[in-house]
DNA sequence: ATAACATATGAACAGTTGTTCAAATGAAAG
DNA sequence: CTTTCATTTGAACAACTGTTCATATGTTAT
């Protein structure tokens, strides 16, 4: 059912009913809230990314690791690590020369979860 | 802990545990999987798309009123139903010259819901 | 038929994104 | 110190994305 009181039959041009717009600018995100939440999305938006964090579920691994398991070269690994970084979805840690990247928690594995059911059925 | 045998003291250049790499390989999602569901990511991820879902949490509505609620034109409106379409993350009912758009199921608050879960901590 | 309205679509444009290449940084060992 | 290895970073480039504008489609009423 609508709560429009819009498009019905003998009105000409109407508004939307204004219980409606009070409910929607009521629950609607701040704008700049709603751009982080894109800007998240857009981090799982890349298979590569996905990869690395499909990888991760496994276990801890350097970048090289994680570079020659997905046949991809280090810099590349590298340069999309840095974004996992910085939305947080990556932790890591260093151990000498080597960088270890892991996951921080199991809210990744949620999100990518979510995406999977809505295709698989 | 990690279940590599690299980068141990007094080794040279190794490889990555042969049970690791079996573990990886069992778990990875085909290549098809994987670019699909970076795809439907990628529709979360613009917040126009997202406004839209936001005011659809509220009411089935139809393009011009949508477009009027996010002070967007309707065209715009119109190509991003088309990628929410196809997603099947909208759908859409036709009414005389009007075409009403809900949302299918409780699959996308869910997966918004997690998103700023993840933000939001 | 024509007119009016709601929606959809295609082309074009600026802005953004992912990879590669080359070079820089950081850390351990000789 | 220099060398070596792992990683990071910046610039460049092709590929992609979202909006606008103009136009097309589809529906209803006259």
């Amino acid at each position: 059912m609508s709560n429009l009181i819009h498009h019905q039959p003998g009105e000409g041009e109407e508004n939307l009913h204004p219980d409606l717009i009070s409910s929607v600018n009521a629950d609607m995100p701040d704008e700049d809230l709603l751009y982080d939440l894109a800007e998240l999305f857009r981090i799982f938006a890349d298979s590569t990314r996905i990869k690395i964090l499909y990888v991760l579920f496994e276990a801890e691994m350097c970048v090289c690791d994680i570079a020659e398991l997905l046949g991809m070269t280090q810099s590349a690994i590298s340069h999309q690590l840095r974004l996992l970084k910085q939305s947080k979805l990556v932790k890591f840690r260093r151990d000498g020369k080597t960088v270890y990247y892991s996951l921080p928690d199991d809210h990744v594995r949620t999100i990518i979860g979510m995406g999977m059911e809505h295709l698989c059925e």
